[in-house]
DNA sequence: AAGTTGACTTAAA
DNA sequence: ATTTAAGCCAACT
């Protein structure tokens, strides 16, 4: 059914980035490397990005950025999403992840 | 089946 | 700041 030999089944793995983008608070951000490591496949951000692209729009999906806050190729809106929010960007278009980057803590 | 792509990451130059 | 390079691995040609 599933030709990944360490993803166990790829509707729980979207089902488990779905539930960790929903917990991103409002006005705080992630980046696809730190879900992955909460979905416990720690080399599968680009996976993440994957599901992300064909997650319903219900997700917070904007909230996601990559590990030096770059928004998603092709989306300008996200920048403004987030500044609504209160995310602030750097001169170089870049969210300022040292301040916005949402740590879960367990 | 083999090669390419990508909403990635880290490091180095 | 930018570019290059390598590692990564499922999805897609």
């Amino acid at each position: 059914m599933l030709r990944c030999p360490d993803i166990p089944s790829l509707s729980v793995f979207r089902n488990a980035v779905y539930s960790v983008v929903q917990a991103i608070p409002k006005g705080r951000v992630m980046s696809y490397g730190q879900i992955a490591e909460l979905v416990d496949a720690p080399s599968h951000a680009r996976l993440v990005g994957h599901v992300l692209s064909g997650a319903p729009a219900i997700y917070p999906c904007h909230r996601v950025v990559n590990s030096v806050g770059r928004t998603v190729p092709g989306w300008p809106e996200q920048r403004s999403l987030l500044e609504k929010e209160g995310v602030e960007f750097k001169a170089n278009g870049h969210v300022d992840m040292k301040k916005y980057r949402w740590l879960p803590d367990f």
